[in-house]
DNA sequence: GAGAATTTGTACGTATGTATG
DNA sequence: ACATACATACGTACAAATTCT
C-alpha cells in the first residue's frame, strides 16, 4: 500500500490507513516509536504537514500517543477502537 | 494549435482540443501534473471559467484526473479512450 | 553542566482546486 | 467576469522538549 497522487483521498488519509495497517499488523509493537514525522515525509514523498495531519488522526482514533521532543508512540492496545 | 477568438468553436472546446493532442503526443506524461489554470490561463488570453471547462471536458473523457489542492494530472493510458 | 542533534509544536505564506453568490 | 470563503497541500522558519555527545 502507498501513497497515489491519483487516489481521490487526501494525501494524510491515505497515510493514516497505511500506518493503521502497520499498526494492527503488528509491525509496530505497542509502546514503540513510530517513524519519525521527517522519515515518513521522506519514505512517502508528501509534505510534513500532510504526515502530522495522519498522526494526528491516529492520535485522535486511540492508536497513537504523541509526545513534544519524543516522538510519535504506539499506544497500548487498551486505548485502541473496539475491534 | 492556438485558441482563435473567430473560430466558431467555443474557447473550451478549442483549449481541449489543444491540450488533447498535447497529451496524446506524449508531452504531457501519464500521472505528471497538467499546467496550472492560471498558466493555461495567461497562455491561451481566456478567461479562467473557459480553461476549467476544458480540463472538466478532459476528465469526463477519462485524460485527466483532477484533485482539489494538488492539480489536474494526466491520467495513467488505461483510463484513455479507445485509440 | 554545555552544546549539538533530533523530534514534535506552532505560525506563517503560497499555490491549487471547489463551491457559492 | 469578479469576489468570497473554504479545504487540501507544500514550503519555510523558528520554538520547545528531549536525547545524545
Amino acid at each position: 500500500m502507498t501513497i497515489d497522487q491519483l487516489d481521490e483521498r487526501p494525501l494524510w488519509v491515505q497515510l493514516a490507513a497505511i500506518l493503521r495497517e502497520r499498526i494492527l499488523a503488528g509491525e509496530f509493537e505497542p509502546r514503540q516509536t513510530l517513524p519519525s514525522e521527517s522519515h515518513l515525509q521522506q519514505e512517502h514523498g508528501i509534505s510534513r504537514g500532510s504526515v502530522r495531519r495522519a498522526i494526528r488522526a491516529l492520535a485522535d482514533e486511540g492508536y497513537v500517543v504523541v509526545r513534544q521532543g519524543r516522538g510519535s508512540f504506539v499506544a497500548p492496545r487498551e486505548a485502541w477502537p473496539e475491534v
